[in-house]
DNA sequence: ATCCCTGCAAAGGGTTTGCAGACGC
DNA sequence: GCGTCTGCAAACCCTTTGCAGGGAT
Protein backbone atom coordinates (compact mmCIF):
# COMPACT_ATOMS: atom_id res chain seq x y z
CA UNK A 1 0.00 0.00 0.00
CA UNK A 2 1.70 3.35 -1.17
CA UNK A 3 1.67 6.20 0.81
CA UNK A 4 -1.95 8.83 0.47
CA UNK A 5 -3.43 11.71 1.82
CA UNK A 6 -6.47 10.14 2.75
CA UNK A 7 -4.98 7.36 4.80
CA UNK A 8 -3.19 9.20 6.37
CA UNK A 9 -5.56 11.86 7.40
CA UNK A 10 -7.79 9.02 9.09
CA UNK A 11 -4.47 7.51 10.72
CA UNK A 12 -3.53 11.24 12.03
CA UNK A 13 -7.37 11.06 13.35
CA UNK A 14 -7.05 7.98 15.14
CA UNK A 15 -3.73 9.02 16.82
CA UNK A 16 -5.37 12.03 17.45
CA UNK A 17 -8.69 10.31 18.98
CA UNK A 18 -6.40 8.08 21.09
CA UNK A 19 -4.30 10.65 22.07
CA UNK A 20 -7.36 13.05 23.80
CA UNK A 21 -8.75 9.80 25.20
CA UNK A 22 -5.98 9.06 26.74
CA UNK A 23 -5.29 12.56 28.12
CA UNK A 24 -2.23 12.85 26.25
CA UNK A 25 -0.75 16.02 24.27
CA UNK A 26 -1.19 16.14 20.56
CA UNK A 27 2.80 17.38 19.88
CA UNK A 28 3.99 18.22 16.72
CA UNK A 29 6.88 15.29 17.16
CA UNK A 30 4.00 12.88 17.37
CA UNK A 31 2.08 13.55 14.14
CA UNK A 32 5.57 14.27 12.37
CA UNK A 33 6.88 10.83 13.50
CA UNK A 34 3.23 8.94 12.39
CA UNK A 35 3.92 10.70 9.23
CA UNK A 36 7.45 9.46 8.92
CA UNK A 37 6.18 6.04 9.48
CA UNK A 38 3.33 5.78 7.07
CA UNK A 39 5.64 7.18 4.30
CA UNK A 40 7.37 4.12 4.40
CA UNK A 41 6.55 0.86 3.04
CA UNK A 42 9.24 -1.56 4.66
CA UNK A 43 9.95 -2.81 8.10
CA UNK A 44 12.45 -0.18 9.81
CA UNK A 45 14.06 0.18 13.34
CA UNK A 46 14.22 3.17 15.73
CA UNK A 47 17.20 4.31 14.77
CA UNK A 48 16.83 4.48 11.06
CA UNK A 49 13.75 6.67 11.47
CA UNK A 50 15.27 8.74 13.81
CA UNK A 51 17.94 9.04 11.34
CA UNK A 52 15.40 10.10 8.57
CA UNK A 53 13.66 12.22 10.61
CA UNK A 54 16.76 15.07 11.52
CA UNK A 55 18.46 14.24 7.53
CA UNK A 56 15.55 14.04 5.42
CA UNK A 57 13.11 16.35 6.95
CA UNK A 58 15.78 18.16 9.08
CA UNK A 59 13.66 17.92 11.99
CA UNK A 60 15.36 17.24 15.32
CA UNK A 61 13.91 15.19 17.46
CA UNK A 62 15.50 12.79 20.10
CA UNK A 63 15.94 9.05 20.03
CA UNK A 64 13.95 9.11 23.48
CA UNK A 65 11.10 11.13 21.77
CA UNK A 66 10.86 8.08 18.96
CA UNK A 67 10.93 5.21 21.24
CA UNK A 68 8.28 6.86 23.28
CA UNK A 69 6.06 7.38 19.75
CA UNK A 70 6.58 4.10 19.06
CA UNK A 71 5.32 2.70 21.79
CA UNK A 72 2.27 4.83 21.65
CA UNK A 73 1.46 3.72 17.68
CA UNK A 74 2.10 0.50 19.22
CA UNK A 75 -0.46 0.55 21.86
CA UNK A 76 -3.23 1.85 19.64
CA UNK A 77 -2.29 -0.28 16.74
CA UNK A 78 -1.27 1.80 14.11
CA UNK A 79 2.39 0.16 14.22
CA UNK A 80 3.52 -3.44 14.86
CA UNK A 81 6.50 -4.24 16.58
CA UNK A 82 8.80 -7.09 15.46
CA UNK A 83 11.68 -9.45 17.03
CA UNK A 84 13.39 -11.07 14.03
CA UNK A 85 15.55 -12.96 15.83
CA UNK A 86 18.32 -9.80 16.45
CA UNK A 87 18.38 -7.67 19.50
CA UNK A 88 17.02 -5.04 17.41
CA UNK A 89 12.83 -4.49 17.16
CA UNK A 90 11.44 -3.79 13.71
CA UNK A 91 8.52 -1.73 13.54
CA UNK A 92 5.82 -1.31 10.28
CA UNK A 93 2.75 0.32 9.98
CA UNK A 94 -0.42 -1.41 10.61
CA UNK A 95 -3.53 0.30 9.66
CA UNK A 96 -5.18 -1.00 6.59
CA UNK A 97 -3.25 -4.20 6.52
CA UNK A 98 -4.66 -7.67 6.71
CA UNK A 99 -3.15 -9.22 9.24
CA UNK A 100 0.12 -11.48 7.90
CA UNK A 101 3.70 -13.30 8.95
CA UNK A 102 6.89 -12.92 7.96
CA UNK A 103 9.53 -15.46 6.30
CA UNK A 104 13.00 -14.31 6.45
CA UNK A 105 15.79 -15.22 4.56
CA UNK A 106 18.67 -15.71 7.53
CA UNK A 107 21.69 -14.82 4.53
CA UNK A 108 19.98 -11.76 3.08
CA UNK A 109 17.47 -10.78 6.13
CA UNK A 110 15.00 -10.20 3.27
CA UNK A 111 11.28 -9.95 4.94
CA UNK A 112 8.18 -11.61 2.64
CA UNK A 113 4.85 -11.16 4.55
CA UNK A 114 2.15 -14.08 3.85
CA UNK A 115 -1.05 -14.77 4.85
CA UNK A 116 -2.72 -18.18 6.22
CA UNK A 117 -6.20 -18.53 7.78
CA UNK A 118 -5.26 -21.58 9.51
CA UNK A 119 -3.44 -19.14 12.24
CA UNK A 120 -6.34 -17.94 13.18
CA UNK A 121 -7.94 -20.89 13.93
CA UNK A 122 -4.70 -22.34 15.63
CA UNK A 123 -5.08 -19.08 17.99
CA UNK A 124 -8.81 -19.70 19.30
CA UNK A 125 -8.36 -23.02 19.28
CA UNK A 126 -5.07 -22.81 21.36
CA UNK A 127 -6.90 -20.04 23.95
CA UNK A 128 -9.67 -22.08 24.46
CA UNK A 129 -8.08 -25.25 25.25
CA UNK A 130 -5.26 -23.48 27.63
CA UNK A 131 -8.21 -20.91 29.05
CA UNK A 132 -5.97 -17.85 27.65
CA UNK A 133 -7.51 -14.91 26.70
CA UNK A 134 -4.78 -14.45 23.29
CA UNK A 135 -4.33 -11.03 21.94
CA UNK A 136 -1.68 -11.23 19.51
CA UNK A 137 1.04 -13.49 18.00
CA UNK A 138 4.00 -13.42 15.98
CA UNK A 139 4.84 -16.04 13.74
CA UNK A 140 8.23 -16.34 11.62
CA UNK A 141 9.73 -18.73 9.74
CA UNK A 142 13.40 -18.25 8.79
CA UNK A 143 14.69 -20.27 5.73
CA UNK A 144 17.06 -19.49 2.38
CA UNK A 145 15.35 -17.12 -0.14
CA UNK A 146 15.02 -18.50 -4.07
CA UNK A 147 18.05 -16.47 -4.69
CA UNK A 148 20.33 -16.76 -1.70
CA UNK A 149 19.90 -21.03 -2.55
CA UNK A 150 21.24 -20.27 -6.11
CA UNK A 151 24.06 -18.08 -4.61
CA UNK A 152 25.26 -20.55 -1.83
CA UNK A 153 25.19 -23.61 -4.92
CA UNK A 154 27.74 -21.60 -6.25
CA UNK A 155 29.93 -21.10 -3.48
CA UNK A 156 29.91 -24.75 -3.49
CA UNK A 157 30.75 -25.51 -7.42
CA UNK A 158 33.87 -22.81 -6.42
CA UNK A 159 34.62 -23.99 -3.30
CA UNK A 160 35.28 -28.45 -5.49
CA UNK A 161 36.93 -25.79 -8.30
CA UNK A 162 39.63 -24.56 -5.87
CA UNK A 163 40.03 -27.86 -4.43
CA UNK A 164 40.93 -29.28 -7.19
CA UNK A 165 44.11 -26.85 -7.46
CA UNK B 1 10.69 -34.94 30.90
CA UNK B 2 12.32 -35.05 34.01
CA UNK B 3 16.34 -35.21 33.91
CA UNK B 4 17.46 -38.84 33.93
CA UNK B 5 21.23 -40.21 33.42
CA UNK B 6 20.46 -42.38 30.38
CA UNK B 7 18.87 -38.85 28.44
CA UNK B 8 22.30 -37.21 29.78
CA UNK B 9 24.69 -39.86 28.42
CA UNK B 10 22.58 -39.89 25.09
CA UNK B 11 23.17 -36.00 25.14
CA UNK B 12 26.53 -35.87 26.15
CA UNK B 13 27.59 -38.48 23.04
CA UNK B 14 25.96 -35.76 20.65
CA UNK B 15 27.54 -33.51 22.28
CA UNK B 16 31.17 -35.11 22.48
CA UNK B 17 30.61 -36.12 19.04
CA UNK B 18 29.61 -32.87 17.20
CA UNK B 19 32.51 -31.21 18.92
CA UNK B 20 34.86 -33.97 17.55
CA UNK B 21 33.94 -33.28 14.08
CA UNK B 22 33.91 -29.31 14.43
CA UNK B 23 37.96 -30.06 15.73
CA UNK B 24 36.62 -28.16 18.80
CA UNK B 25 38.15 -29.64 22.30
CA UNK B 26 35.55 -30.81 24.98
CA UNK B 27 36.64 -28.58 27.90
CA UNK B 28 35.07 -29.45 31.44
CA UNK B 29 33.09 -26.16 31.31
CA UNK B 30 31.10 -26.99 27.90
CA UNK B 31 30.11 -30.35 29.53
CA UNK B 32 29.28 -29.01 33.02
CA UNK B 33 27.10 -26.18 31.52
CA UNK B 34 25.47 -29.08 28.91
CA UNK B 35 24.91 -31.17 32.31
CA UNK B 36 23.11 -27.43 34.19
CA UNK B 37 20.75 -27.41 31.39
CA UNK B 38 19.40 -30.59 31.13
CA UNK B 39 18.96 -30.67 34.99
CA UNK B 40 16.25 -27.75 34.42
CA UNK B 41 12.90 -28.50 33.02
CA UNK B 42 11.70 -24.65 32.50
CA UNK B 43 12.95 -21.56 30.18
CA UNK B 44 15.85 -20.01 31.67
CA UNK B 45 17.94 -16.86 30.48
CA UNK B 46 21.71 -17.11 29.99
CA UNK B 47 22.45 -14.90 33.11
CA UNK B 48 20.45 -17.11 35.35
CA UNK B 49 22.30 -20.11 34.09
CA UNK B 50 25.37 -18.61 34.97
CA UNK B 51 24.25 -18.02 38.43
CA UNK B 52 23.18 -21.27 39.24
CA UNK B 53 26.55 -22.49 38.19
CA UNK B 54 28.69 -20.28 40.28
CA UNK B 55 25.92 -20.23 43.25
CA UNK B 56 24.25 -23.96 43.27
CA UNK B 57 27.57 -25.87 41.86
CA UNK B 58 30.36 -23.75 43.12
CA UNK B 59 32.10 -24.09 39.35
CA UNK B 60 33.04 -20.52 38.45
CA UNK B 61 32.67 -20.20 34.64
CA UNK B 62 32.73 -16.79 32.80
CA UNK B 63 29.49 -15.00 31.09
CA UNK B 64 31.52 -15.68 27.78
CA UNK B 65 31.64 -19.17 27.96
CA UNK B 66 27.95 -19.73 29.02
CA UNK B 67 27.27 -17.68 25.59
CA UNK B 68 29.87 -19.43 23.71
CA UNK B 69 28.72 -22.82 24.88
CA UNK B 70 24.47 -21.98 24.20
CA UNK B 71 25.76 -21.10 20.62
CA UNK B 72 27.80 -24.44 20.22
CA UNK B 73 24.54 -26.08 21.71
CA UNK B 74 21.67 -24.25 19.70
CA UNK B 75 23.93 -25.27 16.57
CA UNK B 76 23.93 -28.87 17.59
CA UNK B 77 20.21 -28.76 18.44
CA UNK B 78 20.67 -29.72 22.14
CA UNK B 79 19.28 -25.82 22.93
CA UNK B 80 16.34 -23.76 21.53
CA UNK B 81 16.63 -20.13 21.78
CA UNK B 82 13.53 -17.86 22.08
CA UNK B 83 12.78 -14.49 21.97
CA UNK B 84 9.78 -13.93 23.89
CA UNK B 85 9.18 -10.19 23.20
CA UNK B 86 11.95 -8.74 25.44
CA UNK B 87 15.38 -8.58 24.63
CA UNK B 88 16.86 -10.80 26.54
CA UNK B 89 16.85 -14.86 24.86
CA UNK B 90 15.23 -17.30 26.89
CA UNK B 91 16.61 -21.01 26.12
CA UNK B 92 15.39 -24.60 26.85
CA UNK B 93 16.67 -28.31 26.36
CA UNK B 94 15.47 -29.57 23.19
CA UNK B 95 16.75 -33.14 22.99
CA UNK B 96 14.10 -35.72 22.99
CA UNK B 97 11.41 -33.15 22.91
CA UNK B 98 9.08 -32.64 20.47
CA UNK B 99 8.70 -30.02 18.26
CA UNK B 100 6.55 -27.16 20.20
CA UNK B 101 5.53 -23.43 20.21
CA UNK B 102 4.64 -21.41 23.09
CA UNK B 103 1.71 -19.17 24.82
CA UNK B 104 3.20 -16.84 26.99
CA UNK B 105 1.09 -14.52 29.56
CA UNK B 106 1.62 -10.86 29.05
CA UNK B 107 1.13 -10.38 32.63
CA UNK B 108 2.77 -13.21 34.76
CA UNK B 109 4.93 -14.05 31.94
CA UNK B 110 4.32 -17.78 32.48
CA UNK B 111 5.06 -19.53 29.29
CA UNK B 112 3.12 -22.59 27.75
CA UNK B 113 3.70 -25.00 25.33
CA UNK B 114 1.55 -26.42 22.38
CA UNK B 115 1.76 -28.78 19.24
CA UNK B 116 -0.43 -28.07 16.42
CA UNK B 117 0.18 -30.06 13.26
CA UNK B 118 -1.46 -27.12 11.06
CA UNK B 119 1.84 -25.52 11.53
CA UNK B 120 4.04 -27.63 9.57
CA UNK B 121 1.49 -27.78 6.50
CA UNK B 122 1.75 -24.24 6.27
CA UNK B 123 5.35 -24.36 6.66
CA UNK B 124 5.81 -26.50 3.82
CA UNK B 125 3.43 -24.93 1.81
CA UNK B 126 4.46 -21.51 1.83
CA UNK B 127 8.37 -22.63 1.73
CA UNK B 128 6.92 -24.26 -1.80
CA UNK B 129 4.78 -21.00 -2.70
CA UNK B 130 7.43 -18.47 -2.36
CA UNK B 131 10.60 -20.86 -2.86
CA UNK B 132 12.12 -20.62 0.82
CA UNK B 133 14.19 -23.68 2.08
CA UNK B 134 12.29 -23.02 5.53
CA UNK B 135 14.96 -24.27 8.35
CA UNK B 136 12.93 -23.10 11.74
CA UNK B 137 10.35 -21.02 12.60
CA UNK B 138 9.26 -19.21 16.04
CA UNK B 139 5.79 -18.88 16.69
CA UNK B 140 4.52 -17.47 19.43
CA UNK B 141 0.80 -16.33 21.09
CA UNK B 142 0.54 -13.47 23.46
CA UNK B 143 -2.64 -13.45 26.28
CA UNK B 144 -4.33 -13.52 29.47
CA UNK B 145 -3.66 -16.58 31.29
CA UNK B 146 -6.72 -17.92 33.36
CA UNK B 147 -5.50 -16.97 36.65
CA UNK B 148 -4.53 -13.46 35.48
CA UNK B 149 -7.97 -13.07 33.96
CA UNK B 150 -9.55 -13.39 37.34
CA UNK B 151 -7.06 -11.01 38.78
CA UNK B 152 -7.62 -8.39 36.45
CA UNK B 153 -11.35 -8.71 36.96
CA UNK B 154 -10.79 -8.52 40.59
CA UNK B 155 -8.91 -5.27 39.97
CA UNK B 156 -11.79 -3.70 38.27
CA UNK B 157 -13.74 -4.74 41.09
CA UNK B 158 -11.49 -2.82 43.56
CA UNK B 159 -11.29 0.47 41.20
CA UNK B 160 -14.83 0.72 41.21
CA UNK B 161 -15.75 0.25 44.80
CA UNK B 162 -12.92 2.98 45.68
CA UNK B 163 -14.73 5.17 43.24
CA UNK B 164 -18.00 4.94 44.79
CA UNK B 165 -16.44 6.02 47.75
C1' DA C 1 54.37 -27.91 22.32
C1' DT C 2 50.59 -26.05 20.03
C1' DC C 3 46.95 -23.01 19.94
C1' DC C 4 42.13 -23.22 21.26
C1' DC C 5 39.45 -22.06 25.21
C1' DT C 6 38.91 -19.67 29.34
C1' DG C 7 38.28 -15.71 32.73
C1' DC C 8 38.16 -11.10 33.26
C1' DA C 9 36.79 -6.69 32.40
C1' DA C 10 35.95 -3.39 29.18
C1' DA C 11 33.44 -2.21 25.02
C1' DG C 12 29.42 -2.49 22.25
C1' DG C 13 24.62 -1.84 20.59
C1' DG C 14 19.94 -0.99 21.46
C1' DT C 15 16.84 0.98 24.71
C1' DT C 16 15.50 3.48 28.92
C1' DT C 17 15.93 7.03 32.36
C1' DG C 18 16.65 11.55 34.90
C1' DC C 19 16.68 16.16 34.69
C1' DA C 20 16.01 20.92 33.16
C1' DG C 21 13.77 23.58 29.92
C1' DA C 22 9.79 24.00 26.39
C1' DC C 23 5.18 23.90 25.03
C1' DG C 24 0.25 21.98 24.69
C1' DC C 25 -3.64 22.47 27.41
C1' DG D 1 0.52 28.82 34.62
C1' DC D 2 0.41 23.87 35.26
C1' DG D 3 2.07 19.65 34.21
C1' DT D 4 3.45 16.81 30.50
C1' DC D 5 6.84 16.20 26.62
C1' DT D 6 11.02 17.01 24.86
C1' DG D 7 16.21 16.90 24.13
C1' DC D 8 20.30 15.53 25.84
C1' DA D 9 23.41 12.51 27.67
C1' DA D 10 24.27 9.29 30.91
C1' DA D 11 22.78 4.89 32.58
C1' DC D 12 21.18 0.46 31.69
C1' DC D 13 20.98 -4.31 30.27
C1' DC D 14 22.35 -8.05 27.62
C1' DT D 15 25.85 -9.67 24.80
C1' DT D 16 30.34 -9.60 22.47
C1' DT D 17 35.24 -8.77 22.29
C1' DG D 18 40.36 -8.45 23.33
C1' DC D 19 43.94 -10.11 25.77
C1' DA D 20 46.89 -12.91 28.60
C1' DG D 21 47.21 -17.19 30.84
C1' DG D 22 45.78 -22.26 31.13
C1' DG D 23 44.46 -26.73 29.55
C1' DA D 24 43.03 -30.19 25.67
C1' DT D 25 45.02 -32.50 21.94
Amino acid sequence: MAFNKETFEEVKNIFSAYLENKELRRTTERFTILEEIYKRNDHFDAESLFEDLSRKKNFNVSRATVYNTLDLLVSCDLVKKHQFGKNQAQFEKSYGYKQHDHIICVDCKKVVEFCDPRIQQIKSMMGDLLNFKITHHSLNMYGICGNCQMKRELDIKKEAKAELV
